[in-house]
DNA sequence: GAACTCTAATACGCATTGGTATTTGAAAGC
DNA sequence: GCTTTCAAATACCAATGCGTATTAGAGTTC
């Protein structure tokens, strides 16, 4: 394993995105407030000097974590959306594509810590915003164009029913990750699909 | 305003009340590891050793608030559940109550703070899986209900939709807080009637 | 290879926190 | 009214936190 010497931008890139991976794991585990920046600089493999080096603050690089999370959804789903399928093939693949994004825990954890931070912290609240728009805004845009191949028009204004879809999907994967005996995976596939075609399809 | 010397005990419980409600505001606002025991006497009108003597811990005291919480939701929805109303009435019961006790942002705050709590600490998530239980049962009541009077069977297991219920609402409920502009009280009313119809009704 | 630059480690200071141990003062018991 | 008891204040301690300033050492440049 002749591995050749890292150039220092390769190095502080390997060293940033160590830390990144640790933050998520640590905050996940321990909540933003409970996360020390040792605790994460420490999980990656550094010292605290490494993380300042490289983050402002813990707050700075929680909000990295959730850009570059968001971003990897965004473009899933944009992928989906711009692959010409039909609306059976598409329906089934936000439904893969959600039961893989959601798989671990660790982003669903960081989203509802961010959700909290943004109910307490008005500055963050309109960082957390812009990204909660344009997830609505895509998932919007999904349901506007279900609703057009049903030849009707969506039974509310497409972008509110987006923030309930949104919404019903975070709370069943939280009980479903606090009660796993009580609401296994097949229920709550199953009772989404049930309010969801009621909704959008009936 | 004479007002006469409380006896130990009046004493005692008037500061553990007082220690409760600062606790609901300070934990609220900063957060279930933000806040600091002093933060929480100081707000009160005491110092730590109040809180010590009252409470073992942050934590028993967060339990105790979620607990009370949870008895007068469950309290309230008992009521209408056993007033014997007609469904319409019930209907308008339910949507009054639900605006009523999620005014203030505080019990909703918690709450979510305590989903969180659940998800990384496996003593606390069985503790609040007991309530999330009952809520729950409550709730599948309620449906069942419906669904009988319409003359149907629930479209999925009545224990599930409960789920789905407490999720929309809850997210509903974040959003709305979050993003006021973006999705006003009057249109999460619109939205919930929407999907609740379509899932129940229709 | 010598001077430099920049990443990450180390050292330092200061503030906070939680818990315990002790003290104080007011209610309770006699 | 004297003693006892208990709630709450105070005092103390050890741990942990963050951020900055400084240092060390490896990459870079010429």
């Amino acid at each position: 394993m002749a591995r050749r010497r890292l150039t220092r931008e390769e190095s502080r890139d390997l060293t940033r995105q160590r830390l990144l991976e640790a933050g998520a794991v640590i905050i996940a585990k321990k909540g933003l407030n409970g996360a020390s920046v040792e605790d994460i600089a420490a999980h990656a493999g550094y010292t605290r000097g490494a993380f300042h080096s490289n983050f402002r603050s813990k707050a700075e690089l929680f909000v990295e974590l959730l850009k570059r999370d968001h971003q990897d959804v965004q473009q899933g789903l944009q992928q989906i959306l711009s692959a010409g399928l039909s609306l059976q093939d598409m329906q089934q693949q936000l439904q893969m594509f959600y039961s893989q994004v959601y798989r671990g825990n660790v982003s669903y954890v960081l989203w509802a810590e961010a959700r909290l931070q943004a109910l307490r912290d008005a500055k963050f609240r309109t960082r957390l915003s812009a990204l909660l728009l344009e997830k609505r805004d895509m998932i919007a845009y999904f349901i506007t164009q279900f609703s057009a191949a049903m030849h009707r028009q969506p039974p509310a204004p497409a972008g509110d029913l987006a923030f309930a879809t949104m919404a019903l999907i975070d709370g069943m994967r939280f009980y479903n990750a606090c009660l796993p005996e009580q609401l296994p995976d097949a229920s709550v596939q199953a009772a989404l699909g049930t309010v969801f075609s009621a909704t959008f399809f009936d």
